[in-house]
DNA sequence: ATCTGGAATCTTTTT
DNA sequence: GATTCCAGAT
């Protein structure tokens, strides 16, 4: 579309460098060779963006005789790294990237030399082990993820006495959060703070910030935030960095932040061999400080920058992109594309409206059993996309008693299961003894007779001498606040760990040995079997899991730490976990769905307010994104896109009728094909809630199924959030909020 | 200190 | 609907 001209190619590539461009088109060959300053590719779904910037990597290499160790490559997730590494490994020979290799041929990341492909967040942990001592932080450091922050947000709202119910911990971390993507500090956010509740942020991130520094923890947020400070701060660690990182490539361009985009800028903005891709339909991560701008104003950063635009599609049929194409026409800010293909039209798009969620996941487990059934497409190569995870049981559960296999990406993390939780935390502490939320984490679990005011207790004195909140322990018996059995029973604790850290600083033990240790000496194991219960038989069973993460961990890097072992788990993401499985169907959130790609793809759920999501519907940026969500998951789709919506769905307890997303009208119709299934029938119409604008109002009688028949005296609240003040004939006044009280009008 | 059941709370999306 | 929270009992 626009060959980059401003390159200075050498004539004739060597016969290894064409090689390199054999297969590939104009504008991909453009981008492989171009050379100086920086430079943006546009790159459309499906247009070949992997093997552009892995065919460059491996130009650099070859034909620019690059140091393989000078090579920076970002990517979005750790498993897209390893598949890059490994392709660049492919073009270049594995020994020079640093890929080694077990007996059964499985790759083994090496801990030094190569090139440096990983997330923003891996890079920068790795980079932090090294200098954190700079900035006042133990090299063995903690990274707490949002559980944690909001944990530590809840500890330092409690000390600064400020209301838990006006200023939540999740709220609050949110708030940091967001700052901190931003690279706003806790002054600058209390200069800027105009109102009651900014303030309070305010103080609450300050002292957040000094509990971090005091635990030796990053949270996620500042492993991005404090390599910038890190790289701002020192002028020689920074010039160190430039000159090991001769070549800075960036993937997934559009859903940087501003702490990336700035860590990116201090790499490149002098040598100025920076490649970024990216593009801007595909952002989907504003919520989580993701900055458009920082694509559409790429040329305004480096004004000599050179743009190549991808456009051609190698991936889906004509019908797929021009129904993309037409959604996505809606969106105001954007730099205008149009995707292409010669691959021809292919089927039409299928749409079908369901009764309800039961039909709607009938129609696609039946649909997907049809496809395999007639050899037309395997069931491991279908996969359904919905916008929440709460719409993910009903499809489980429809697939389950169809017998239609499924794998699930995503939901509730395994990382995240309370009994994981707890035994990465005993192991945290024995890493790392200043990390506060891990020991007061396990304080009393499994059950050790310590309760809350032996932990304040603890606390206080922790405060006082400016120790760590396990000193504290250590020093039980000097605490004049405590009783003498809590007194034992701290004391017990504080022999707990150190027995488990003498046995693991002896050295003798495997990853594997010591998740075990940890589970057999504190007991937890025993009291998950004693329970006998179905859930406790599952913890166990999850915390076994661990212990096979951990030597597999252990396989891939024979001499791994624990500590190495504890951030190899803070940076995993679901999707590092996802292989596609030839014989499964995959259900996955259209988050998820990034930079994947299957023959058949339904999205379901598709009625205004579920997808677009109702709190986007207010917010034309919002209602953008979600456009942007929508073109991406209906471009992941090769050969077959199904559309599909209900008249009603129960979601989150209450029963609502949606009507058709408006991105199905957007969809034009000589491209769709309406499917209606043999067992549709008329359902009956739900009684519901329809969307604010059909509401309750003032003066309404109405039936609650706990409460029973009252009235509505009033509506108030936030907007979108509105509360209403019911008087019950039987159970008196009670304030519910309108959006999830189960309430009918009568 | 811990257990319990009922009530309140909340749900986008996640590196 | 499912988890979390909290008061009151043990």
């Amino acid at each position: 579309m626009c060959p980059a001209t401003t390159s200075t190619a050498p004539a004739a590539p060597s016969e290894d460098g064409a090689a390199l461009l054999a297969g590939l088109n104009p504008e991909q060959a453009a981008a492989v060779v171009h050379s100086g300053g920086p430079l943006l590719i546009v790159a459309g779904a499906g247009s070949g963006k992997t093997r552009v910037l892995t065919h460059r990597i491996a130009w650099l290499i070859r034909e620019r005789a690059a140091d393989p160790m000078g090579i920076l490559a970002i990517t979005f997730t750790n498993k897209a790294a390893n598949e890059m590494k490994e392709r660049v490994g492919a073009l270049v020979g594995e020994r020079l990237v640093g890929i080694t290799r077990d007996a059964e041929g499985r790759m083994r990341p090496r801990r030094w030399g190569g090139m440096w492909v990983s997330t923003f967040h891996a890079a920068c942990a790795r980079l932090l082990r090294d200098e954190a001592p700079r900035l006042g932080y133990d090299r063995s450091f903690t990274i707490y993820d949002a559980d944690d922050a909001a944990r530590l947000a809840g500890l330092c709202i409690k000390d600064l006495g400020l209301d838990p119910k006006r200023v939540t911990p999740r709220g609050v971390a949110h708030a940091i959060s967001a700052a901190k993507n931003d690279l706003v500090d806790f002054d600058t956010y209390a200069l800027r703070a105009d109102n009651w509740y900014e303030r309070q942020i305010a103080d609450v991130y300050r002292l957040y910030q000094e509990r971090l520094h005091r635990a030796s923890a990053f949270d996620f947020d500042d492993l991005l935030v404090k390599t910038v400070e890190l790289l701002q701060l020192y002028d020689d660690v920074l010039a160190a960095y430039r000159e090991r990182f001769a070549h800075v490539l960036v993937d997934e361009w559009q859903d940087t932040n501003r702490a990336q985009y700035e860590l990116v800028r201090l790499l490149a903005r002098e040598h100025r061999r920076l490649t970024v891709v990216g593009d801007g339909d595909q952002s989907i991560y504003r919520f989580r400080g993701a900055d458009v701008r920082n694509i559409l104003d790429f040329d305004k950063d480096f004004p000599d920058a050179t743009r190549i635009t991808l456009a051609r599609n190698y991936r889906s049929t004509q019908t797929i992109l021009d129904t993309a194409n037409a959604v996505i026409a809606h969106n105001v800010g954007r730099i205008p594309k149009r995707l292409w293909t010669d691959e021809g039209a292919g089927a039409p798009v299928v749409r079908y409206t369901a009764d309800n969620e039961h039909d709607e996941a009938a129609f696609v487990a039946e649909e997907v059993s049809r496809l395999a059934e007639r050899d037309e497409v395997p069931s491991g190569d279908c996969a359904v996309f919905y916008r929440t995870n709460a719409q993910s049981r009903v499809l489980e559960e429809t697939c389950i008693r169809l017998g239609v296999a499924y794998q699930i990406v995503g939901g509730t993390r395994f990382y995240e299961r309370r009994e994981i939780r707890d035994l990465l935390a005993y192991l945290r502490v024995l890493v790392n003894p200043a990390d506060d939320v891990s020991a007061k984490r396990v304080l009393n679990v499994p059950r050790r007779g310590i309760g809350a005011r032996t932990e304040e207790a603890l606390d206080l004195f922790a405060g006082r001498e400016g120790g760590s909140f396990l000193a504290a322990c250590r020093r039980a018996e000097e605490n004049h606040l405590l009783a003498p059995r809590a007194v034992g029973a701290v004391t017990d604790f504080v022999r707990l760990l150190d027995g488990l850290r003498t046995a693991v600083d002896a050295g003798e033990l495997a990853l594997r040995d010591i998740v075990e240790l940890v589970w057999r000496r504190t007991g937890y194991m025993a009291e998950l079997e004693a329970e006998r219960t179905v859930e406790a038989l599952g913890r166990a069973e999850n915390l076994r899991e661990l212990a096979g993460v951990a030597e597999d961990f252990t396989s891939l890097q024979p001499d791994a730490t624990l500590g190495e072992f504890l951030e190899r788990i803070a940076l995993v993401t679901e999707q590092d976990s996802f292989d596609a499985d030839g014989s499964r169907l995959t259900l996955m959130t259209m988050h998820n769905a990034k930079g994947l790609e299957f023959e058949v793809v339904f999205i379901v759920g598709m009625e205004d307010s579920v997808f677009p999501h109702h709190r986007s519907l207010g917010e034309p940026e919002e209602l953008e994104e979600e456009r942007r969500l929508c073109y991406v998951a209906m471009t992941r789709a090769r050969r077959r896109l199904y559309l599909t919506n209900a008249w009603s769905r129960t979601l989150f307890g209450g029963t609502s009728a949606n009507p058709p997303s408006r991105f199905l009208k957007e969809v034009p119709a000589e491209l769709v094909e309406a499917r209606s299934a043999d067992h549709a029938r008329p359902g009956p119409r739900a009684v519901g809630r329809q969307g604010a604008d059909d509401g309750l109002g003032v003066g309404d009688r109405v039936l609650h199924p706990t409460f029973g028949p009252g009235r509505i005296l009033e509506i108030g609240g936030r907007p979108g959030n509105e509360e209403a003040l019911v008087r019950f004939d039987e159970y008196g006044a009670k304030r519910l909020l309108l959006a999830y009280a189960p309430m009918i009008r009568r």
